[in-house]
DNA sequence: ATGTTCGTTGACTGCTCGGTCAAGCGGCCC
DNA sequence: GGGCCGCTTGACCGAGCAGTCAACGAACAT
């Protein structure tokens, strides 16, 4: 899965055969469908599991930290580490978003990642921290700025992610504070 | 191009063959050679052309607002407008960003999206408008909150464009008014 | 030594697809 | 009418790919 996922990122899925996949790790092409039944089943096992990764990155940062609007900062910057640790996975759920056998699995990913910070903005909001507002569409907002950000300047280029964090927190904590969102 | 657009972002690049293309519009194959030289030309027509498009759409949207905070929020709308108008788009321009031949291309489209804004953005500092910090990554922010809402709430869904492009702005706006960015 | 099982191999198959090209066709000029 | 030319056709080719399977072998039990 990990050689998959790295020719998966640099060559796109569908350019990149099963062959290579094993040629690149020196074994039969046998051993691939020994252990998976299809390509695709492959491609959904790497996204489900880079998910599941991402997730517990997130949770282990923000551990038990009381204050809504702290943990949206510290699940702001664990997701940043964790993309840059693991770049092959931005282009590879990228792709898989725009293919209809995918996206299902990546659309419900997106809706656990939004549901998590939906239930901090909803605590930040009753205690007063931010602004009233729709929290879902306000959870996407900040997953539209961590992609973004993220693509840029961890991928295409190479930032401290220090520094990169600090300004996507800033720019999504004043947007929340602001009077963001419909009702 | 239309036709192939649509398709593109039905099935995807790769699964969709040209016979499908010349297919779909009852012609034969030469055709189809006869005007682009190959697939992969076909498609970096339709996404030079679509960035055009939408360059063009925000450019009318803006005219000659003097305010360099409203052309922002103008310059939103526009995109967002333009995005609800060709769905087919959005998915294409998504996997053409995964492939390495294209990315060339789409990368040179953002980066042309990402300086008009910054335009905007360094005017409005000047004025005092929005809290100083660094342009090129605001920009950045600003599309990605843009994408994920078109996204989610245009495209996967059908929401009235007012009410998201509304909250769009809210949450940038904000985001530019406070300590954003990092120097 | 023999048999059995788990894991592995890689040539092979059937199919799809991008791209080619010889042939056809209708309009237009001489 | 005859010849030319811009445009069109779709059968065809070669390449590449996902997935199969008969054969192999190493470890282990008997």
């Amino acid at each position: 899965m990990v050689a998959a996922a790295r020719l998966f990122a640099d060559r796109g899925y569908h350019p990149t055969a099963v062959s290579d996949i094993v040629d690149s790790l020196g074994v039969g092409k046998g051993v691939f469908y020994w252990y998976f039944s299809s390509k695709e089943e492959l491609l959904s096992e790497i996204l489900r599991d880079a998910h599941l990764q991402l997730r517990r990155s997130q949770q282990a940062a923000i551990a038990d930290e009381p204050d809504p609007v702290r943990r949206i900062e510290l699940g702001i910057l664990a997701s940043l580490e964790w993309f840059r640790l693991h770049r092959e996975f931005f282009s590879i759920t990228q792709f898989a978003a725009t293919d209809e056998t995918f996206a299902p699995v990546l659309r419900r990913n997106r809706e656990v990642a939004v549901d998590d910070t939906v239930r901090h903005i909803k605590e930040a909001i009753v205690e007063g921290r931010i602004a009233d507002g729709e929290p879902e569409l306000l959870a996407h907002a900040i997953l539209g700025v961590v992609d973004q950000l993220t693509r840029r300047y961890l991928i295409e280029r190479d930032d401290p992610v220090e520094q990169i964090a600090a300004a996507a927190i800033a720019f999504c904590i004043s947007g929340l504070t602001g009077d963001a969102g419909w009702r």
